[in-house]
DNA sequence: TATATAATTAGTTAATTAGCTAACTATGCA
DNA sequence: TGCATAGTTAGCTAATTAACTAATTATATA
């Protein structure tokens, strides 16, 4: 029951929904396109990352000094839950703008991206 | 994706989701066998029944004192989204323990039951 | 009609959580 | 080797949440 929780709790955030959505559009993302698709300080992603990794629903690989997330390879069957979450999701207006300002966040190269004040681009 | 939050928060708690899988057990149970099933007050399961009902996920059924609950027909297609719930909690020891519980609890007829020091026969 | 009872609502408290800033770690490069 | 930068961790605060008890509402029955 514990595992099922952690993925409930991990889902049940908005940041956290966009990151997963934005996944599942992209590869791979950093951190800090993350953070710049999520509005919250570099920290606060962090936190949700960790959360999302916690709950076995993202990976991440080192780079450098860049951290780069994906969805993680459905080990526990949750394929069936991410189907309909994905679904669900594509109706919803808040995820459109999200999406929206994902494809201005990835039309730039991360590293170039990253460099401009720490992604904080307002 | 207020709706979807709903639905995650409402599922990221351990004993709404023992009222969920109990309702995929029994057709309906009454207020006081899920408080009993829970081992909360009265107040509190009711309060976990309410977040339920805001979600969407169930319903419930006046009939004189009593009040009886049941999973919402699936409106919303989440039908999906169930299926994977009760595969992924058929596996867990604590649900097996709160299915063994509710075996009991549902032993007795339901008025019979709740007469018994409201519910709460320890 | 008065009383008992099933359920809900109100009000309180303790624990959890999401956000921030600041400090720290790790890496790349001048 | 020293500085800049990407990301994480620590520590704090405000908001949310789950639990309780007490009060209230609605219904059945003596």
């Amino acid at each position: 029951m514990d595992k099922i929780l952690s993925i409930f709790k991990a889902l049940s955030e908005h940041n956290r929904l966009k990151v997963i959505v934005a996944l599942t559009k992209h590869a791979e993302l950093c951190a800090c396109q993350l953070s710049e698709l999520l509005q919250v300080s570099g920290a606060t992603t962090s936190r949700h990352l960790e959360i999302l990794i916690n709950a076995n629903l993202i990976d991440k690989r080192k780079e450098g000094r860049w951290v780069y997330y994906r969805l993680k390879a459905d080990d526990d069957n949750f394929g069936e839950l991410m189907n309909w979450i994905k679904k669900e999701l594509s109706k919803s207006e808040d995820i459109k703008k999200c999406l929206d300002s994902l494809k201005k966040i990835t039309a730039f190269n991360p590293k170039e991206f990253c460099a401009k004040s720490n992604g904080a681009i307002k």
